[in-house]
DNA sequence: CTGTTAGCGCTTTCAA
DNA sequence: TTGAAAGCGCTAACAG
C-alpha cells in the first residue's frame, strides 16, 4: 500500500511543476520563483521525500565521497589520523568510505578498481608506498590523489621525514655525552625502518663515530621485538653494551626497557632509551621519544584532497610535517 | 584523445555482442557460451575497462556497502570494534562508509538522510543510543539495521550488559572480604554510567551492604576524574577511607591509582582497584577490570547485518556478549 | 545463448 | 522562470 519510494516525479507531479524545477529547488540551482520553491518544499515535507544520491551522484558525474586507503591494520597509530581526517570532513557533506588494502601484488589493481567504479571523487592513501609501485595506470586517471605519511613528487604529498626523526633522536643523546648508542630499527624491509638507519648512520658520522654492528637490531617494532634486541644486546660482555639506545618505536622501548629492569638497569641512568612515535604509553612511562604528528597529517591530507578535488590546486603540492622530540625521563 | 571514458558500449562494440552480453559476463549471470565470454574479456582488458558502480549501483538497487555509524569520537575504544569490522568485512566485495554522526536532536534526520540516500544496503550503529531517540520512521524503512552495545528488541541487537559488568567486580572484592567499597562512576546520563552504577548497588544490597554516598563519585570515564574524584575521598577521614574502589573506566583507575601513589598508598595492600575495559595501559599497569570483547562487537555485528540484508535472518537478532573479570594485581 | 529495450532517479541543456 | 527531453552507465526482463 504504502508506496514506499517517493521520487522526483512525485514531488512534481504533486506540487504541479516539472521535475526539472524539483531538481533545481534540490540543488538551489538556479533561479526559482520563491512561490513555487515554498510549495515544492512544502511537498518534499509532506511526501517525506529525500533524493536517492546514487541517482545524484550518477547523473551529476560527481560521488560526494572520498576513499582513504589504509594497509592491512587499523591500529592505534591510526587513530589519530582517522580523527584528522574525520575532523576535516566535518561540515562537508562528504561520504568517507574506508577501504583496507594488503601492501601486495594486487595493490595497485584493487585502487584502481575504486578510482574507476566512480563511487568516489577522490583518494587519500595512508602510508600506502604506493610509490613504490607501478602507478602509471593511477597517475593517468584525473582524480586527485594525496598520499599521506608518503613523500613522492608525482602525487600531492604531506610526509614525515624519518631520516631527520633519528637524527633529532642520536643527536639529542650526542649531545647528551653518549658515545655508545645502539639503534634497535623496526622492519628492515619498510620504508620507516631503512629511513631511520639512514638517520642513525648520519647523525653518527658526522661525528665520525660508527653504528657497531652488534648495537643494531632489527624488529617489528613491536614490544617483544625490543625485548628481545635488548636481552641480545645486555647478552654481550658489559663493557660492550651501549650507553644510549634508541628504538624505531615506543613499543619497542618499552621492550627494551622491561628487559633493562630484569637486570635491574635503569633509564637514564645506566642506559638512556628515546623511543620513537608518542604513544599513550610513552606518555605514561616518561619515555623520551620522537613525536610524529599524526592528527595533522590526516587532518592536512584531506583539506588538500578537498581542495584539489575542487580543483583549488595548481601543480603537486607537497609538505613535510615537523617532528618533535618529547624530553621526558628515560633519556 | 584519450577517450578516457569506456563504458560498456564501448566494450560491446568492439568485441561484436550486445550490451546484455556484456553485462552477463560482468555479473556471471546466465549462460553466456565461452567463446562469446572469452572475447569479452579479452577486449574488456584491452580497453581496461573497469564497471561504473554508481550506475550498476543504481541499476541493480543495491548499493554494495553498508553503514556504520558512530558518535563523536573515535577514540581508542573504538578501534578494537573497528577491527572486528573490518575483518568481518574481509572476503566480500562491500565497502564501509563510515558516518560520524553526534548524538543530538539532528542524529535521526542524518540517519534518515542515510537510509534513504540509497547508498548503503544496511547499517550498524554503534553505541548510539538510538532506541532512546523516536525512531519510528527508520523502523518503516526495510533496511537492515544492526544497534552494536545498544539492547533493544526493535532492532538486530549486541550489546553488553554493564550492569552485569559492576555487579562482577563488585562481588569480587566482595569475596576478596572487602566491605567498604567506593564506586568511580562515569557520567551519571550516560547509559553506561547508569548501568553500571545499577550493577554495583545491586551486587551490594544483595549482601546487604549499602553504597555509601560520600564513595560514589561521577566523573567522565576520564583520568583525570578519576583522580580528582580519589583526591576527594582521600581527603576524607582515613576512618571513612574504602578498602576497595571500582572504577568504571581503566582511565579513571589509573587516576585512582596516581591519587594513591601520592600519599605512598599501595595496591592492591592498601587500597585495592579494579577498573573497566582492559584498556592497552590496563595491562600494562597489571590493572584487575572488566575486560569488554569489543572485536567480537564489531565481527558479530558486521555477520548479522550481512545476513540480514541477504534475508537469512528471521525476527530479530539478539545477543549479549560475556564479560569477562581479568584478574591482575591491583586487587 | 544473445540482442534489444525499458527503466533506475536524478541533472542538465534547450526552448519556450 | 520553467517544462520537456536527453542522457549518466548499467541491469533486467523479453523476445527470438
Amino acid at each position: 500500500m504504502a508506496k514506499d519510494k517517493v521520487n522526483i516525479y512525485d514531488v512534481a507531479k504533486k506540487a504541479g511543476v516539472g521535475i526539472g524545477t524539483v531538481s533545481r529547488v534540490l540543488n538551489n540551482s538556479q533561479k526559482v520563483k520563491e512561490e513555487t520553491r515554498d510549495k515544492v518544499l512544502e511537498v518534499m515535507k509532506e511526501l517525506n521525500y529525500r533524493p536517492n544520491k546514487l541517482a545524484q551522484n550518477l547523473a551529476s558525474q560527481t560521488a560526494n565521497a572520498i576513499a582513504v586507503i589504509v594497509p592491512t591494520f587499523i591500529d592505534h597509530y591510526f587513530v589519530e589520523v582517522l580523527k584528522g581526517i574525520q575532523d576535516a570532513l566535518e561540515e562537508e557533506k562528504i561520504d568517507l568510505i574506508l577501504y583496507k588494502i594488503d601492501k601486495d601484488e594486487k595493490m595497485m589493481d584493487k585502487i584502481m578498481d575504486i578510482v574507476q567504479s566512480k563511487k568516489v571523487d577522490g583518494i587519500a592513501a595512508v602510508t600506502m608506498d604506493i610509490s613504490k609501485q607501478d602507478y602509471k595506470d593511477l597517475l593517468k586517471e584525473d582524480i586527485p590523489v594525496v598520499l599521506a605519511d608518503e613523500k613522492t613528487s608525482d602525487f600531492h604529498s604531506i610526509y614525515l621525514d624519518d631520516i631527520k626523526g633519528a637524527e633529532m633522536a642520536i643527536n639529542y643523546l650526542l649531545n647528551l655525552g653518549h658515545k655508545k648508542i645502539a639503534f634497535i630499527d623496526g622492519l628492515k624491509e619498510s620504508q620507516h625502518g631503512s629511513d631511520r638507519l639512514k638517520g642513525v648512520k648520519k647523525a653518527l658520522e658526522s661525528r665520525n663515530l660508527q653504528l657497531v654492528s652488534e648495537l643494531l637490531k632489527f624488529g617489528d617494532f613491536h614490544t617483544k621485538d625490543g625485548y628481545q634486541s635488548m636481552q641480545e644486546i645486555l647478552s654481550l660482555p658489559e663493557e660492550k653494551w651501549p650507553t644510549a639506545v634508541f628504538a624505531a618505536s615506543d613499543n619497542q622501548a618499552i621492550g627494551v626497557l622491561q628487559a633493562m629492569e630484569e637486570k635491574e638497569l635503569k633509564a637514564p641512568d645506566d642506559i638512556a632509551v628515546v623511543g620513537y612515535d608518542n604513544i599513550e604509553l610513552a606518555k605514561y612511562l616518561k619515555i623520551t621519544t620522537i613525536w610524529q604528528p599524526m592528527y595533522q597529517l590526516g587532518h592536512l591530507t584531506i583539506e588538500v584532497l578537498l581542495k584539489a578535488i575542487n580543483g583549488e590546486i595548481e601543480g603537486k603540492f607537497s609538505k613535510e610535517l615537523e617532528l618533535k622530540l618529547l624530553k621526558r625521563e628515560t633519556a
